[in-house]
RNA sequence: GGGCAGGUGGUAGAGCGGUCAAUUACACCUCGCUGUAGACGAGGCGCCUUACGGCUACGGGGGUUCGAAUCCCUCCCUGCCCA
């Protein structure tokens, strides 16, 4: 059920314009894939999805695990049925979580690792929303069998393996769906990040063999990628290529990549068989984008243009525009000229403005769709740039 | 006319002799978000200064004190109650 066809290799850089088929229908590449982690793109009906083009979402395993449980999924229809979306869905394998509920914490750094978007963490006085669960405890530990989790809503411990991680994928139903696997932290050293990089190997034959174990009609419709970590080694990432390259899977997933993520790629892509679809994960800022798809990626997901739209910014050619800023309280313009998206079509950068300072539900939204739109558009553009040959 | 209670930074509201340019919240301003613990988070928010520091401020005026947003007197104003 699950194939990809590549239309058009280009000739200037190694990009390619494909087609991803699924049993829930196709995906054209590159493409960008909006995060849908609780089953929802946040605040996005489907209607609004389909409008903007969307082809497909990726949603998250060990949220869904946790709320409202996979099983619970599995019997309202899988993924598509729940939430009513019958194109195809990635769903991620829990991996990131070992990482963001982990050593994002622990190294106190955000994701990229850059020093000006450090979290403060207040454990200890129930300041933060999330301090009076979990005081100073970890949220994760990891073992060669896996991972435990707390739950960062009830506190509760959990496991996560690759079989379980296999299973709750199954479960959920999803097209598309990822190993096992541990994201690092740009922080970690160099023989963490090996050794991790190892297991996450083993996990990722182990995650393989559970796959192609399971009996179930859903999961032989599932297309298993590997992921390659490697963290930011030259090295390591060459060999976590030729290791999850060689390995039967369908597609594959580059993951962990902070910072500059064309540097990892450059390391990475040369050794992953040139059939087969690459899916980057997490990367979604524009710059990083056109240098992937030269480099051979397929599709990308990123929380970005939804989280960015949803907290005041705005995706424009000129770069992001803050909604929210006060220049904007009689702009009659729309976020961007000659945009075609339903909030550009219909509303003004004052209005906008206005209802993020008055916290309306509907500003959050409208500027989601808008830099849902401009992602669509940005992929579709490239797409044809490489059909015609431009790119 | 009498009796109470009050007047603090854009707003609400702490503080009740020094550690107060003044807790906190909201508002306001700026910025940040890369497989979503995120409709979140960080910083700023009297005036001058890059900073050190200086200046003016807790209704007005006067006083006590080494020192007052804090105590006293007086005036003005607000609210409630009684005439």
């Amino acid at each position: 059920m699950f194939s990809f066809e590549i239309e058009k290799k280009s000739k200037k850089s190694r990009a390619r314009a494909g087609i991803i088929h699924t049993p829930h229908g196709v995906i054209h590449t590159p493409a960008f894939i909006p995060v849908a982690t609780q089953a929802t793109v946040k605040g996005i009906t489907r209607r609004q999805l389909e409008e903007i083009g969307i082809e497909a979402v990726l949603s998250n395993t060990y949220h869904l695990y946790l709320r409202p449980g996979d099983k619970v999924v599995k019997k309202l229809g899988g993924l598509h049925g729940f939430m009513n979306w019958n194109k195809p869905v990635f769903t991620d394998s829990g991996g990131f979580q070992v990482f963001s509920l982990g050593a994002s914490i622990e190294h106190k750094i955000g994701k990229v690792g850059n020093a000006t978007s450090v979290k403060k963490i207040k454990k200890d006085e129930g300041e933060s929303e999330h301090a009076n669960v979990y005081k100073s405890d970890k949220f994760v530990k990891i073992t060669e069998e896996g991972v435990h989790f707390r739950s960062h809503l009830d506190g509760s411990s959990h496991f996560i393996g690759p079989e379980e991680s296999m299973k709750i994928q199954e479960n959920l139903g999803a097209d598309i769906i990822f190993t096992f696997d541990e994201c690092t932290s740009p922080m970690h050293d160099y023989q963490y990040i090996k050794k991790s990089m190892e297991r996450t190997h083993r996990w990722a034959k182990r995650s393989l063999k559970a796959h192609s174990a399971s009996s179930g009609q859903a999961h032989k419709d599932q297309a298993l990628f590997g992921i390659v970590q490697g963290g930011d080694f030259k090295d390591l990432r060459a060999i976590s290529a030729k290791f999850i390259g060689k390995q039967d899977f369908p597609g594959f997933g580059i993951g962990g990549s902070f910072g500059k993520p064309e540097k990892v790629l450059d390391w990475t892509l040369p050794f992953l068989p040139v059939g087969k679809p690459r899916h980057f994960l997490g990367i979604g800022l524009v710059p990083d984008i056109l240098a992937s798809v030269k480099r051979g990626i397929d599709t990308f997901d990123c929380v970005v243009p939804t989280r960015l739209g949803r907290n005041g910014t705005a995706l424009t050619k000129a770069g992001n525009l803050n909604v929210r800023a006060a220049q904007f309280k009689l702009d009659k313009n729309p976020i961007e000229k000659n945009c075609g998206c339903y909030t550009c079509q219909n509303f003004s950068r004052y209005y906008l403005c206005h209802l993020f300072k008055a916290n309306e539900m509907l500003g959050p939204i409208l500027t989601t769709i808008h830099n849902l739109y401009f992602m669509e558009h940005l992929m579709r553009g490239i797409r044809e740039d490489i059909l015609k040959g431009k790119l």
